[in-house]
DNA sequence: CCCTAAGCGAGACGGTACGTCGCGTCTTTAC
DNA sequence: GTAAAGACGCGACGTACCGTCTCGCTTAGGG
C-alpha cells in the first residue's frame, strides 16, 4: 500500500478533497479478496499483479496507482483478511499473561505461519515492503509488548536493569527465528522454556545483579 | 546447488568416470564469482541465470545442470565467497565465550548481513534453497552452539534443566529477529543483555528451580 | 472535428448561445494550438487525447465531445495552423496557370508534406478521418481545379473529349504518389514534365483523335 | 521484416552458421499466417503484436526478435499470402500492353486495394515499413514499369524527350491518388484514360516538341 | 592416433510478469 | 450547468527472466 494510507484505518479517504472521481472502494475490496485467495491458496510467488487483476477484473493500472509492489499488496491482503488483532492480556500476573499470549501466537503462526513467514521473507528485497511491514506490523507490536513488559517492571515484576526490548528479542524474537530458519519444532512448550529461562535464569549459581554487565 | 553435490568438498569430482569431457572446475568457478559479483553489488532479486549466464561467459543450460534455482547459486557463491568460518572459542568460561562469540557474529552481520538477510528470506518461498540453507547453515551452526553449550551445561555453567536448543534461539535468534524484523539496533550492546538477561534471570524475585515449568 | 463544424468557418462560433460559449472558444484555441504542437514536433502518432489534454490544460471529455478521434483532431488542428488557402490563378494560359499553381503547391509539400502525409496516411485506417479528409480536403480541392480546367476546356485549351477529373489525378495525384510512396525526388522540374507529357503527349506519332478510347 | 533478410527469398537464410540453434522456419509460417488472417479480417489497425502472438501460439520475443513492428510484420505477411506477381506483358504494342497491366492492376486493387492502402498509410508513421515498402514494393515496382517503358522508348514508341520515371507517376501514381484519397471511381476505364491522355496529349493544337519546357 | 561421447557455448522458443501508455467511459466537485 | 480532475477497465506496448530445446564446437578418454 503507499505510505499514505495507515493499515489501521483503511476506510480513512487521506486524499485531497480534489475534484475528481473519488477512489472505489468496492474495486479495492474486490483487490483485496483476490490477492488473500491467491497469497493462501499458492504463496506470495504467485501474488502476481497479473493475476490478482485478472482475478479481481481490475486493471492493472489500478494496482500500480494503490500499491507500490506485489508485495505491499500481498501485506495488507494477509492482515484485511485476517484483522488477528493479538490483544495483550493484563491480569496483573506477567508470567501467565506472557504464557497466555505466547500460546496465542504459536496458535496463529500455526495457522498461517507460512504466509507471515513468506511476506517476512519477501521484505528482505522490497524495501517498500520491508517499510510497510515495519510500520503497521513490527513496531505497533513490539510496542503492544514493550508496553505490558513496562507495567510489570514499574510493579516490581522486572528487575529495573533489565532492557524491555531486548526482551521482546528473547521471546517473540525466538519465535520467528524458529519459523523463519526452522530447525526444531515451534511450539507452545517452546515458548514455556523462553519464559522459563528468562525468568529463572541459566546460571545453577546467580550472581548478584549481573555484574558482567 | 544440486542436493547430491556438498558445500564442504565442493572439488570433489562425484562424478562416473565415464568417457566424455569432465566437468571444467573454472567453469564452475566463474559462474560462482559472476554470481558473488552480482549478489553483493544488486542484491539476490538480480542474481539470475540469464544476468549470471552473460557475465560469466556460460551457457544457461549449464546452469540449470548444476543448480537449482537462482537462489540455491547465491547461496552457494556467498559461502564460496566468504568461507565465513565461525569457530566457537572454548576458554572454559561459557560467558566469555559467548560474548566473543556474538560479538564476532554482529561484525559479520555488519558486513554481510544484508545478503544473508537476502538469502533467508528468498528461502521462505524457494523450498530448494530452503533444504540448502537448513542442511549447510542452520542445522550445522545450531549443532556447533549446542556442542559448546553441552560441554558448560556438563561442567555446570548451565542448569541442568535448561533445553539448549531452545537457548540457541535466544541468543542468536534474537539477533537474527533484529536483522530480518530491523526495529532496535542490532550491535554488540545487544548481545550483551541477551547473555545478561538469560545469566541473571530477569525476576527480582527469583522463585526456586523454575517452579512454573 | 465533428462533422457539424465546418473548415472553412473556423472562427465560426456555431456554438449554442448557451453561458459558457466564449469560454469555449478558449478552449477550443487552447485544444488545437496544443495540437498544432504536438503534430509539428512529435508526429501524428503522438497527438493522442491524453497528452492533448494535459499540455491544453482540457479534460479528455471535453475532447471527446468535440472530436471524433485524435485524427480529426490533428486534422482541424493543421488547418487551423496553416491557413493554407491554394488560390488557383486564371490568367488565360492554362499551361502557365498551371504551371504556377503546381510551383505553388510543391512549395507547400516541402514545408509541411510529411504531415499532410501522415494525416493521409492516418486515414487509411480511421473512418471519421477519412470522411472529413474527402469532404473539406480532397473533394474542395479537386473541384477548385476542375472549375479552372473546365473554364479552360470551354474556351479551347483542352480537347472536348477529355475527361477533367482524370487529368486532376495525372497531376497533383502524382505528386501525392511520390509523397507518399517516395522513390523518385518531388520538385518544380517533375511538375513540369507531368504538364509537358500531357500537353505534348509521350506520343512521337500523335494518333487522330484519340482513336483508342 | 528485418532489413537483413529479403522479401524475395524468405528462405534464403541469411543467418551466420554460428552455434545456436537455428531459426525455426515452421513459426515464421504459422506467424505470417496468423498475420495474415488478422490483416485481411480486421484491418491493419488490429495486426497487433498481442494478438498475432496469441494466433500463432507464438511467443511476443519471437515477433520483437524478427520484425521491427506490426506493421512490417502485416506488409510482409502481406505478401506471402498474396505473391502477387505482377508480371509485365511485351507483346511489342506498348499502348495495348499498358492496358493490359492496368487493368490487371486495378484488378488486383479491388480485392486487396484496401489492405495495399492501410500498408501505405501505416508507412507515413511508420519509418521501419516505409524502409520496407520502399525497397521491397515501390522501387522493384517503378523498375519493372521503366523497364518496359524504356524497351518502348528505344523502340520509338515513346518520344525521346520523356522522361519514363514521371510517366509512371501519371499513370500508375495517378491510380494510387484515387485509392489512397478517394473521391472518384477507380477503375479500368479510368485506366484507359490515364493511357489516352499520355498518348494522345490534352492539346487540341499539340505544339512542337514541347517548346515550353 | 583417431574415434566417440560427453561437456558446453550459443541461442531460438513458449511462457509469464513487469511497468507504461493510450482509449473511452464514468463520477465527483468546483467555478 | 459546464467542465476540470481523475478513477477505472481494457488492451497494447516493449522488456526481462524462466525453463526447455536444439545445434555444433571442443575435449577427453577408449579402442
Amino acid at each position: 500500500m503507499k505510505h499514505t494510507e495507515s493499515l489501521e484505518a483503511p476506510d480513512a479517504p487521506a486524499l485531497k478533497p480534489g475534484r475528481g472521481r473519488r477512489r472505489a472502494e468496492d474495486v479495492r475490496r474486490a483487490v483485496l479478496a483476490a490477492t488473500a485467495g491467491l497469497l493462501f491458496a499458492e504463496g506470495i510467488r504467485n501474488v502476481t499483479f497479473e493475476k490478482v487483476a485478472a482475478r479481481a477484473g481490475v486493471s492493472k493500472m489500478t494496482l500500480y496507482k494503490w500499491w507500490t509492489s506485489p508485495g505491499s499488496l500481498a501485506f495488507e491482503a494477509y492482515f484485511a483478511a485476517l484483522e488477528d488483532a493479538l490483544t495483550f492480556p493484563d491480569t496483573g500476573d506477567l508470567r501467565a499473561d506472557l504464557t497466555t499470549q505466547l500460546h496465542a501466537f504459536i496458535a496463529l503462526l500455526e495457522r498461517s505461519g507460512s504466509v507471515i513467514a513468506e511476506i517476512i521473507g519477501a521484505a528482505q528485497s522490497d524495501s517498500d515492503l520491508a517499510f510497510d511491514l515495519s510500520e503497521q506490523y513490527v513496531r505497533p507490536r513490539r510496542r503492544l509488548a514493550v508496553d505490558r513488559l513496562s507495567i510489570a517492571q514499574r510493579s516490581g515484576q522486572i528487575r529495573e536493569d533489565v532492557d524491555l526490548e531486548t526482551l521482546v528479542d528473547q521471546l517473540w524474537g525466538a519465535c520467528y527465528h524458529r519459523l523463519l530458519m526452522p530447525a526444531e519444532p515451534l511450539d507452545a512448550a517452546f515458548t514455556d522454556r523462553l519464559i522459563a529461562n528468562l525468568f529463572n535464569g541459566i546460571d545453577p549459581r546467580p550472581t548478584d545483579e549481573g555484574s558482567h554487565i
